[in-house]
DNA sequence: AACTCGGGGGA
DNA sequence: TCCCCAGAGTT
């Protein structure tokens, strides 16, 4: 069909001249597009860039990646968030190199076999690494082909990425280069196609849209309601010695902020309430310390922001 | 299928 | 205040 057509040879001819100039599509070597791909699932370029370029200076290679302690890969990672991330991508760079001269996977299967690389990183590897024909499907494919098609599925379900990941099968059969047509859609709705006011008079995909010719733009994706927060409660205690080190706790089994070291916990009596992405935090007055706490030095430990911000505040810690 | 996991930025 | 972001792992 020649609407097929139309749809990827727009989309490359546009991504070949509005493109960011990203550090890893300079040169896309494995180990630097796979550490890209990693640092920016769900989070924006314009914060995950300094973390990239430092990680990379620190880290220049796998192996310099795999000889490295948690504690300085999170320390490496402090503020980024998702530290899950970093742990898998640690534990990758061992298993690759554990098993002697590096071979990077040559599928997006293999690729989905990497600890922290699901269906996208995958697909999205193994289209820029090895020109694989396998559409990628994110949040910003999914919001233009909402659009562009007028799809009502709630695509932060996976069933839902899954379907039109097959739909797009048939458009990136047509792309001349697969990995370029997949940044292409992901660039696209960074740009062009965003959440609240896309720039529809400069799409390359507006003679195709469905939203741009019913002005139904607004109306994709659709989203579906949102549920009540937790609530944790949590007090901070600042307390330091002679030489500058702070009582800190590291949490070693918890999920959230697992790794990192935080001040340690005290007991309640309300002030004031703050809401964080996936809980509300209760802030409370000290009564007395809990926890395993150890004097440590906070330049050299991994610190939640929460934590960085109460010290820097304190005068405890410089800023970065 | 639902839940958990950070933090920043935009409107 | 709520939504969004190159999602993945766990339950």
């Amino acid at each position: 069909m020649k609407r097929r057509r139309e749809i990827a040879a727009a989309l490359e001819a546009w991504f070949a001249a509005a493109k960011r100039p990203m550090p890893w599509r300079a040169r896309p070597t494995p180990y630097a597009c796979w550490l890209s791909e990693i640092m920016m699932q769900q989070t924006t370029y314009a914060s995950v860039l300094p973390y990239y370029t430092r990680f990379l200076r620190r880290f220049p290679t796998v192996e310099a990646l795999a000889a490295a302690d948690e504690g300085d890969v999170l320390k490496a990672w402090e503020g980024l968030g998702y530290y899950a991330r970093a742990r898998n991508l640690l534990k990758a760079a061992k298993a690759f190199v554990a098993s002697g001269r590096v071979v990077w996977p040559d599928s997006a299967a293999a690729w989905a076999q990497v600890p922290g690389v699901g269906p996208y990183t995958a697909a999205a590897l193994a289209s820029v690494l090895l020109g694989a024909r396998v559409p990628v499907v994110d949040g910003n494919v999914a919001r233009v082909f909402a659009r562009v098609w007028e799809l009502g599925d709630d695509f932060r379900k996976l069933p839902a990425r899954q379907r039109l990941a097959a739909r797009l099968q048939d458009e990136i059969d047509r792309a001349a280069v697969p990995g370029d047509f997949n940044q292409a859609m992901m660039e696209l709705g960074a740009l062009v196609c965003t959440p609240t006011g896309p720039s529809c008079a400069t799409c390359p995909l507006a003679a195709v849209c469905g939203a741009a010719r019913h002005g139904t733009q607004a109306a994709f994706p659709v989203k579906a309601g949102r549920k009540e927060l937790p609530v944790r409660q949590i007090t901070a205690v600042v307390v330091a010695d002679a030489a500058g080190r702070v009582l800190l706790v590291q949490n070693r089994d918890g999920g959230l902020l697992k790794g990192l070291w935080e001040l340690p916990a005290v007991a309640p009596a309300a002030e004031r309430t703050q809401v964080f992405s996936h809980f509300k935090l209760e802030l409370r007055t000290v009564r007395a310390v809990r926890g395993d706490a150890e004097f440590r030095n906070p330049r050299e430990v991994p610190l939640t922001t929460a934590t960085r911000k109460v010290l820097v505040q304190e005068g405890l810690l410089e800023e970065s």
